[in-house]
DNA sequence: GAGTGGTCTAGACCACATG
DNA sequence: ATGTGGTCTAGACCACTCA
């Protein structure tokens, strides 16, 4: 049987309940105690479901007053999500195309070797790829497999273009987490060719190291977005 | 008493461990259950403190094997915060100046009043500020925060030329945490001027919304850094 | 003073990894 | 078979907020 832990389902109870509105913006939640007797677990087990309700900012808790949902403006999807382009795409967008651009086996330039924690002679996939949005040229992105890591990909057509779908399932690789440098560039010829844009415009560029579960570095990509499809971060004190 | 919570000593004395290098990567940490006896606490209590080191990539779990210390390259000081602009900057600076460029009472434009969620007839406090590292221009901060909010700034001197010290230390507000939306643009004569580079050369742009603890907008500030000071962000799946 | 969330206990059973 | 982390219990005391 698929039996989720009991602080998942009462999580994503609550989830359901805030984004229809039947939770409405403000309102106090039942208290812990009375959410543990509504779901027949202990209060532990309803604390490990506002833990993760306040981590993505969906609830405020005020000790003494209660758990309030969050105010309207201040909830969103989760940010600082690492997954498919789709997703990077601020709003709804359903026209996600990719191009692909460049596929083929090499020894890595030493930097990028380096961060992919590659031996001297140890080879990498390097795939370009130019993803569009409503007809709109958006990135290009430039990622590197080492060949360890994803024997097969290399062969493997790409799941609906996205290059973390094909890891997860052709390859059983599963992404867990990224760190990105975020910077601006100038757009060269190549760039303003495929982006559409002139010489010189300004550029999002991003340089992405990615890893699984374990830590393993299993990608580092660069990627040039134009400046309509701007990246959303969440900080935190 | 500053007596911190159990959970908070273990984790402090575990990080302190990890980055001195007495536990170094790839160990095995002591077990749970070990930690528990060695702290004299329950393994609740461990858990705790686990959970916040793995949130911050310092420790890998595995299910039936152990809790292990992350890879090298995977730790760093905690991402995706919202600090002094002196932690924004990659790598370790020490001269960080501010030039405070413009500092008013005004009626802000209906765009940045809809954001901070003011009436047509509220005022905010604009703050325009040049940061400079190593004495090389680095970012104009443009930062607009409601009256209602921080009744006394337009008076207070800024902390050490942080803004956020300055609000919480001299106006009782706690900045908690914010959304950014982080893209490219060209500089403008103005902007030119002042960070140092070409008309039109690309320079980082961000918009930044930052909340208190209760989800009230406390600021909405645009700025635009050179790109040679990246911004950093972590990503999850 | 009553109710809330924050911390903590001393157990328990399970799924999973490894020898 | 043993030990690990994942989940969960049924309590407890505390600090805090609010009526």
């Amino acid at each position: 049987m698929a039996t989720r832990p009991m602080y998942e389902v009462i999580r994503a109870d609550l989830v359901e309940q805030i984004t229809t509105g039947a939770l409405s913006s403000e309102t106090r939640l039942p208290s812990e105690k009375e959410l543990a007797e509504q779901y027949s677990v202990s209060r532990m087990t309803v604390r490990q479901a506002l833990d993760a309700l306040e981590r993505d900012r969906l609830v405020v808790r005020r000790r003494g007053s209660g758990t309030f949902v969050a105010p309207q403006r201040v909830r969103s999807r989760r940010l600082n999500r690492l997954g498919p382009f789709r997703d990077d795409v601020a709003g709804n967008v359903d026209a996600v195309t990719t191009i692909e651009l460049r596929r083929e086996v090499l020894k890595p330039p030493s930097d990028i070797a380096k961060v992919l924690g590659l031996g001297a002679s140890d080879e990498a996939v390097q795939l370009v790829r130019l993803r569009t949005v409503d007809d709109t040229p958006a990135a290009v992105q430039d990622s590197w497999i080492p060949c360890a890591v994803a024997p097969g990909l290399v062969r493997s057509n790409l799941i609906d273009g996205s290059l973390y779908r094909t890891l997860a399932e052709r390859c059983g690789v599963a992404v867990s987490w990224a760190d990105q440098e975020i910077t601006a560039s100038p757009a060269t010829k190549e760039l303003a060719r495929w982006l559409d844009v002139r010489v010189n415009a300004p550029l999002i560029e991003a340089h992405r190291t990615t890893h699984d579960e374990a830590g393993r570095t299993v990608e580092y990509a660069c990627s040039w977005t134009r400046p309509e499809f701007p990246f959303v971060v969440r900080l935190d004190a």
